[in-house]
DNA sequence: CGTCTTTTGACAGTTACTCTCATTCGAGAG
DNA sequence: CTCTCGAATGAGAGTAACTGTCAAAAGACG
């Protein structure tokens, strides 16, 4: 009863996948038509996005474009909002910063891992990214939402500093810390939204969490 | 186009009134009705959250209880959340940020502030400001919303350290602080009542804030 | 009192989301 | 290849949070 990651439960499982699956698993039949659908959903639902906007798409046309009945959409998908906020890069992050010397400093094990990991998500997937984040940035609701931990990563850093600290519940301060950490994250990544992507990801992210440390 | 601070619009005018009214302006009839009916629909509302539950208690039924019609509630709360989350302590908490040196470090200066707002907040209204957080820390939609902006000081405060600094926009920087100070306020807020208030809150907010300036 | 403006209630409509149940389809055994 | 089992799907009905419109009620003010 520490941090709820989100609201609602997810489908079934979590086979994502997105950024060159991790594990080259030999995937059934009924596995890769799932990761279809869920591709066909969430591809249609952004070219409809882009299309019409975020209020004009509802999600019985992205169900109808992606051939799934309503029904489906959302056993794929919570809520309407997660198809945009959802992200697969949650193990990564962790599996990164667990492969760090325990003793470092965390916000030095962050800095290193996120802006590495931020660098080659933008690098290979720019596009996907920019148009992830600009409608997270222009869509009241999901800006909220992208502002908070459904979806972000508070839970895991928490559960990492947790886990470093060799305790079981979570202590106030490293709650602040997860929730400074995360917020920097989620915030530099509104702001280069907002400037239109102007500056390069990466960068503002080693800029902000540089700054967190001399506050 | 900074940072937007409520989804929606408010219904229309910010006349609030919980912590001691800072202007004791005559009221008008109108403005008398208004402010009775705001408060009896927080009222009634969080007297049905108390006894049935969040989910339980739809908008329709608050609307009976404090005899208004359905309609009306949404002229006063843009959304059922903003029953819980909507507070009024912004303007306090600016106008005392404000008063401080201008050069004053800002988290010295919100340290100080906040802490005492809070403390006195506490004091005053302790019963109301526990079950509010208790709500919000326990129902998944408000704790997540709780978490952002909307609601948040995040973008009073990103104001107040843009015009400190002198600047028409805020800067990377600017906005990373404001995160970080707006996310040690909310998680500790959540941290106090996960906890069932075992600690004093304005005690944990000062930890908290100290913990941020040794990141 | 009479007029103007604000607030309200009634009502209809949209949409995200939930639940249930019957059907379909892939997995795996024989 | 067939049969059976469990998982995924589709269909459909239902709920509740909102939105928008319009006419009636009520305060402000001369």
């Amino acid at each position: 009863m520490t941090t709820p990651r989100s609201a609602r439960p997810r489908p079934s499982d979590d086979s994502s996948g997105s950024l060159e699956e991790l594990v080259e698993a030999p995937l059934s039949l009924r596995e890769r038509k799932k990761l279809k659908t869920r591709q066909s959903l969430r591809r249609e639902a952004f070219r409809l996005f882009a299309e019409q906007g975020w209020e004009a798409t509802t999600v019985d046309r992205i169900a109808a474009a992606a051939e799934v009945s309503p029904s489906t959409f959302f056993r794929y998908f919570p809520t309407k909002e997660d198809l945009v906020l959802s992200d697969e890069y949650d193990p990564l992050m962790a599996a990164a910063i667990r492969s760090r010397p325990a003793d470092e400093p965390f916000l030095t094990s962050a800095r290193a891992v996120l802006v590495g990991l931020v660098r080659r998500i933008d690098e290979r997937e720019h596009a996907e990214l920019y148009q992830r984040m600009q409608l997270t940035a222009s869509v009241p609701s999901l800006r909220a939402r992208m502002l908070n931990g459904s979806g972000q990563p508070t839970g895991m850093l928490l559960d990492l500093l947790t886990e470093r600290a060799g305790l079981d519940a979570p202590t106030l301060e490293l709650r602040i810390t997860a929730a400074a950490v995360s917020a920097a994250l989620t915030e530099t990544s509104l702001y280069w939204a907002d400037n239109g992507a102007r500056d390069n990801l990466a960068d503002l992210l080693d800029r902000a969490l540089a700054h967190l440390q001399n506050l």
